[in-house]
DNA sequence: ATGTCCTCACAATGAGGA
């Protein structure tokens, strides 16, 4: 079956751009982010016309995720345990959560959508939100495994953080002055491997970026990020057996800033739409 | 070039977010 996530800048302004693709690649689950609206503004019909089943998260105008299966979508959760909130200058606990986590099962198979905090800048209250969210996210997919070792378990999305200086081809974003790549952010993020998740596309796709500013003709001069990654516990990479940067969705008419990623997993059992051969 | 795109607001421009 094929996985993919793709944060989509407002599923309102591309539901049939989205639908359009997931037919043409033969895309069997979706994980969205900024969706950009309520569950229900979200465009289902589309979808299930395509044979989609959908889990949406959405709480307002801002951030919001999604799922789209052909298979069904079980054991829904719009958070992960301590996930931080957040509130514009207010400090301390029980802040309101936002819509950027969803979590579901498909296929024997947990899967997230995420939508990392941006972090705005260094030194930003939203910048300390975006570390204490992926950190309690990382808690959270630790404590999944250390419960249950073998389980399929992927954490899929736009994780705003560039972890290898060769991620980083915006020239806009300093060392030591910018967002996305500050040490702080890629701790936190090469934190997930010490919990047994790996980036499962890197190894398949070693180049290229997954998402271009629309400002200061970013795409054209190929000044993007590789910021959105699929990260997989061992029974959910042992399964991985393709994967792709679907860099042409940056082109034509009113694309997303971001461009799908995208994982084959060959679940055991499943013949692949391939001819049994005796 | 404060450069683009998307959303909402007691709207026809301004603000917030990325």
């Amino acid at each position: 079956m094929r996985i993919a996530t793709w944060n989509v800048n407002s599923i309102r302004a591309r539901v049939d751009r989205t639908v359009d693709w997931m037919v043409r690649e033969d895309i069997d689950v979706l994980a969205m982010q900024e969706i950009k609206c309520k569950p229900e503004q979200f465009p289902a019909q589309p979808f299930e016309d395509a044979g989609y089943d959908l889990a949406i998260h959405g709480l307002s105008q801002w951030n919001g995720v999604a799922f789209a299966s052909r298979l069904p979508i079980t054991d829904v959760v719009t958070a992960f345990p301590g996930m931080p909130g957040f509130l514009k200058g207010a400090e301390g606990p029980d802040l309101p959560a936002e819509a950027r986590a969803l979590g579901v099962t498909i296929n024997e198979q947990r899967l997230w959508s995420l939508y990392v905090p941006n972090g705005r800048a260094l030194g930003d209250p939203h910048y300390a939100y975006k570390l204490e969210w992926l950190a309690a996210l990382q808690r959270h997919a630790q404590s999944e495994l250390a419960a249950n070792p073998h389980l399929a378990l992927a954490l899929m999305g736009d994780w705003n953080v560039a972890p290898f200086d060769e991620d980083m081809g915006d020239p806009s974003f300093m060392p030591g002055e910018s967002t996305h790549i500050s040490a702080p952010e890629r701790a936190a993020f090469t934190a997930f491997e010490a919990a047994g998740l790996h980036d499962v596309v890197r190894p398949l796709v070693p180049e290229g970026f997954t998402f271009w500013d629309y400002k200061r003709l970013r795409f054209p001069r190929n000044e993007g990020m590789r910021i959105d990654f699929i990260l997989g516990s061992e029974a959910f990479a042992d399964r991985v057996t393709d994967a792709s940067i679907h860099r042409n969705e940056r082109k034509g008419d009113a694309p997303s800033d971001h461009v799908p990623v995208v994982v084959d997993v060959d679940i055991d059992g499943e013949d692949d739409d391939r001819p049994m051969i005796f």
